[in-house]
DNA sequence: CGAAAGATTGAGATATTTCAACTGCGGTGG
DNA sequence: CCACCGCAGTTGAAATATCTCAATCTTTCG
């Protein structure tokens, strides 16, 4: 009935918090501190090290052969990033950071050395890539079944689950993306971005602030939810 | 500049084979054999083991709220499936035999506790979640850039390729699904998926058999990667 | 301050969907 | 054994969503 699960506020706050803590005791790591456009591996670059961010935002991108860019995933405070470049040894996704923030690079091999003492490393890991692979499952979902506005619609819900998840506020978010970055990711153009964003507003769904106008205002996110359920076909039953 | 890695024919198969040996040698696994609709999980069931086909084709299926299927993977043998089942105990989609094939079943339980002393284990697991992410990335990509008819296309060349790592033949292949569930997977109506085929047939880069319209004859791959690469923006970079 | 980048909006072009009709194959039951 | 029905697939024509192209405006940054 509901599509996102409700949980407890909180308490995956807390429990991405234990995770990294967990990382900090137990992994050797190197901490960086990116900026907006920072690279923290490009497509094909030998694959030693997985990425955990403690804060900030990242995208990943595969180049297409005309030479743009395809946004295939995007990551906030305790994701993991790089998982695609174990299989081969090379990275296949450039990734890059789309504001200030903090990294900690975990070398592959000292994690699993470490997981043989500390079982919940492997736990952790798993489970990181398996929720990855859920969260694209829900992309090719919303890519192959909903209409632009309601993609749009989508993504702003998820990305205020995600931000809620994580105990920050959703009321008034800033994305560090572009329209171009947006349309990427959900297979639409940066027009089409703009329009879908424009009609939220009009339907009182979201207000786009007019001057900055990556700002938007969700007082309630009901009202996106309810959006989506009246306009897109589909969402997944869970 | 190419689209698809070349690599010496027979040594991925080599690879899958080995894979498979050391699980049968190393693992305790359960042996199924399943005919087409038989369902290895469904959405909420209890997660507790991983399966790997043997034999067959498979597909992974998310419900949308108003009933319909939304195929958001295909898997084949020496592939992994249910791994989105590991981060919350619960598996996230239905997974579906789409022909008589074997496939084996893997308690995620053991499987870590015999990694243990057999780390190969590990690194196959890690191998195929690492493989997955990537290989839902390049279907992103497709969604989100390619026009219907190169979507079919590059389809087609996916599949001839996995046939062509488990040294199967792909000069005439019978696809085991439906033009409804290739347009799920795609993104596109089952009328839009015949118009395709329709049309890649009337430009000779494949072969749609009158009789039974799920044989299809693709004499050469390289039309297809052709036909992607002529009509297709993206391909992504290597 | 000026130029470049990001964003919005409109109008026309176009790809895909929708709706509908029709075909062929396969199974079932009289 | 044949009639019938349902499922899978194809094809056409009209409807529609999204893209493309172009103009305009704002913000950012050197």
């Amino acid at each position: 009935m509901n599509s996102t699960p409700t949980r407890q506020p909180g308490t995956t706050a807390r429990e991405i918090g234990d995770m990294l803590e967990r990382l900090r005791n137990h992994v050797p790591m190197q901490r960086w501190v990116v900026r907006a456009g920072d690279v923290l591996y490009t497509i094909g670059a030998r694959f030693t090290s997985l990425f955990v961010p403690n804060s900030g935002y990242f995208k990943d991108v595969i180049l297409t052969a005309d030479g743009r860019e395809q946004v295939v995933g995007l990551h906030f405070k305790g994701d993991w990033l790089g998982f695609d470049g174990i299989a081969e040894g090379r990275h296949g996704c450039n990734a890059v950071a789309l504001d200030t923030g903090e990294v900690w690079s975990l070398s592959y091999e000292h994690l699993l050395n470490a997981s043989a003492r500390q079982p919940d490393l492997l736990t952790a890991l798993h489970a990181a890539m398996s929720r990855q692979i859920s969260r694209d499952h829900e992309l090719m979902l919303a890519l192959a079944t909903l209409p632009a506005d309601v993609r749009v619609a989508d993504f702003l819900r998820n990305w205020t689950g995600s931000l809620a998840e994580r105990g920050l506020r959703t009321d008034k978010i800033t994305l560090p993306l572009t329209r171009a970055e947006v349309g990427s990711y959900l297979g639409m153009t940066l027009e089409s971005v703009s329009r879908a964003l424009s009609r939220l507003d009009g339907a009182d769904v979201i207000r786009v602030d007019n001057r900055f106008r990556r700002d938007i205002e969700i007082p309630e996110v009901a009202a996106l939810t309810g959006f989506i359920e009246r306009n897109g076909l589909a969402a997944a039953v869970r």
